[in-house]
DNA sequence: CAATAATGTGTTTAATTTACACATTAAACG
DNA sequence: CGTTTAATGTGTAAATTAAACACATTATTG
């Protein structure tokens, strides 16, 4: 401990010149963008995924990714190899992390930012005439290409994390949904069953909901009433929590 | 919205030469890490600072960081970096959050990658002799260099957060300490004033605190009970929360 | 028009969190 | 040496939240 602690110098003495020389030469790295876009659809979370064109990965599935551009800010290579994609950019989009081990793309040094983004499929219909781009019910998607699998596997997680703590699910739901809509759609992202009256409850309680007067379509059964969900109000009643929950 | 759609390809047509191409031409960056080092010390939470070397930013404070080699795993450059400033290498440490606006750096195209690190100032005494390298008290820190700021609010609020939902806090304590010491942690991080028996009482109903059966040495009151974390006990029992928290 | 399978609306119970009161112990001080 | 002081240590009652559960209502299906 002791030995390591005289090693330790903690300054950080490099001239601006010097660190420009580093910047400019020896020590740069290629650095793209990974986008895991997540939709809903038919009671399923799905995710969208690309054939990979890599003869190593001949027949994998892959998450849309590219590089960016030195010019270019962090956030907006997202949004634009998300637009490039999906042709979409209202939509919700976040950094989850980063991957950066050296050897986890076969075209060389490559460190990837994921970026985890909620697309409403109602809405949002792509042209995927294309069979090499297609969802994926995420139940289904496993040995993904390159590391993908992992970083899918942590933008789950993540997802699942956050839709307990913030509204993000809405993201995913048409403007118009019913409470059997929401439910779903918590069921399969937290690959739970609830209780539907308890779920009910809860949601009426937090008065995020709008009751839009209107009913379901179509459907073959007993139609539910309509909501859509009030960001303004969540906005102002959001819940700072405080507590300790290990 | 049908134009955008329209742009829309989806398809990743490069072959593995472009790729390689790209990456090794034309859009590389500089990747660098920037550690912020939290301790816990005389009832308040610290981060380490050094004084920033650049003449822009002369006599501002700034987080630890350098750049990453090419060859070298994100991970291993953030242990690498905390090694060099402070040391040691057996701490807790974590990814928080990646930075990349074009003109964050004055040297250039500087993407940098944040890690929170937990360390403990009793065991860990670092020789700081060097007046250039301090820790500050957090609710004193303001005004960093680079974005550094921004930086370390983010890892503050995660820091925050997280603390509440896994026993974090622990890796900034030392291995015996008493419940005074644990709540006096947990109100510095969380910048809040906690009932003491009702702190008490959640952490014991944990399970998680072994007793020692000793007590503290030179207090000028009551001497309180010294207790260890049983992360063994934690493992087993850790709660996987779901529920709808907003 | 009966059977079915949903929606919609509770109540009751258990668990958790919050608020609060009092006894105990060691140091400090005259 | 005894009193004051300022902590620690233990508990109890109320309020809130979450969980478990029952039944009426409505539209569709056959």
């Amino acid at each position: 401990m002791i030995t390591e602690e005289k090693m330790a110098t903690g300054k950080q003495s490099k001239t601006l010149q010097v660190i420009q020389s580093e910047v400019e030469n020896t020590n740069r790295i290629a650095l793209s963008v990974d986008c895991i876009i997540f939709g809903f659809d038919d009671a399923k979370l799905k995710v969208l995924l690309i054939r990979s064109d890599l003869k190593k990965y001949a027949g994998k599935w892959s998450l849309l990714g590219d590089l960016v551009f030195p010019n270019e800010d962090l956030d907006a290579a997202a949004y634009r190899i998300l637009k490039q994609r999906t042709g979409l950019s209202d939509v919700y989009l976040e950094q989850v992390s980063t991957f950066g081990t050296v050897s986890r793309h076969p075209a060389g040094r490559v460190v990837t930012v994921a970026y985890c983004s909620l697309i409403n499929v109602q809405h949002h219909k792509l042209n995927i005439l294309d069979n090499e781009l297609h969802w994926h019910d995420i139940k289904s998607v496993n040995d993904l290409a390159f590391d993908h699998q992992l970083i899918f596997d942590t933008c789950l997680k993540q997802l699942q994390k956050r839709v307990q703590e913030h509204p993000l699910g809405f993201n995913l739901l048409p403007k118009k949904f019913s409470l059997r809509d929401l439910q779903n759609l918590y069921e399969a992202i937290l690959d739970i069953k609830m209780d539907r009256r308890n779920f009910r409850k809860k949601f009426f309680s937090m008065d995020f909901l709008v009751d839009l007067n209107e009913m379901e379509q179509n459907v073959p059964h007993r139609p539910g009433k309509l909501y859509k969900f009030n960001y303004e109000k969540y906005e102002k009643k959001k819940k700072k929590w405080i507590g300790i929950d290990f």
